[in-house]
DNA sequence: ATAAACCTTAGACTTAAATCAAAGGTAAAG
DNA sequence: CTTTACCTTTGATTTAAGTCTAAGGTTTAT
């Protein structure tokens, strides 16, 4: 059992969001003692540990309850009902996923065009990579542009 | 050319946010006509959907603004810098897909153990599925709980 | 048994990211 | 030449997600 400080020092966040995330019904402490104090459980850290984690990938507080509420609902729900809403989850993620790969190659592309040197430069641009990363997809060879255009300037 | 109102609706937006954007800085049209309406190229408009990309994967505006001005300050940082910055989002983004393949994993389960039907979702979680992904990830085998604790219980 | 460190609540404040509103300029169509 | 749909600006309001403040109760350590 952790009281609220402990449970805040041991994920990297504050009492305050603790308490706000009480208050929302996000994220509601197991017990209480008989004081009043909020008394966590391991298992309620490691869904805490859930919910941060669906933050930093961008999902807001009210689209983390609805994918913690399959939990809380699940007897209340039909398999069907639950299956729905996890596979609609599920295409938002892949889209997700698809946007940062693209992001990825990008940057990646960027970063090994880059000589990485003391010079100015000229031709580092996320747009520029962008554009090769998109024609690589889209056009099979249209190229006038061959991957290494930086390099010596 | 685009004006505003085209650029808006072409990308989905608000005239206001474009606005917002322009006084943050993060995206200023390529020109003004003499009674200072604002006027976007098609290069603007591919600017404007890197931006709304970003965020759609959790970007703030800040970073997103950090992303662009590799672009912007090409001539005047050392390709060490744009480098160095390029990795820096490069190792933040790589984090974040493996996020969210831990979500999909998790919630593919889900999806994959739920018979789907009108029965009531008993076992149906999220966090059992995070437990079974995380424990095939984490321990080697630690596990008196063997990966289909679903379906038959 | 009292100080220090923790906890409680209610409610005000902050920040990011819009969104809205007011007051007025512009441009094309009737 | 005026209406209508757009544009301009400045500034106020909204929403999400905290963060802080004040006033007070609880626990542990001395």
């Amino acid at each position: 059992m952790y009281r609220i400080g402990e449970l805040a020092t041991l994920c990297k966040i504050k009492t305050d969001t603790l308490r706000f995330y009480d208050k929302q019904g996000l994220f509601v402490p197991s017990s209480r003692t008989e004081s009043g104090y909020r008394l966590y459980t391991k298992k309620d850290a490691q869904r805490l540990r859930f919910i941060l984690r669906a933050k930093t990938i961008g999902f807001t507080l009210v689209e983390i309850s609805e994918l913690l509420s399959i939990e809380l609902d699940k007897s209340n729900k039909a398999c069907a009902d639950v299956k729905s809403l996890v596979d609609l989850k599920l295409a938002d993620i892949s889209q997700k996923i698809e946007q940062l790969h693209y992001f990825k190659n990008a940057l990646q592309q960027l970063s090994s065009d880059c000589c990485g040197g003391p010079e100015s430069a000229q031709h580092c641009s996320i747009l520029e990579a962008l554009e090769s990363t998109s024609s690589a997809k889209n056009r099979t060879n249209n190229g006038h542009h061959q991957a290494h255009s930086h390099a010596t300037k």
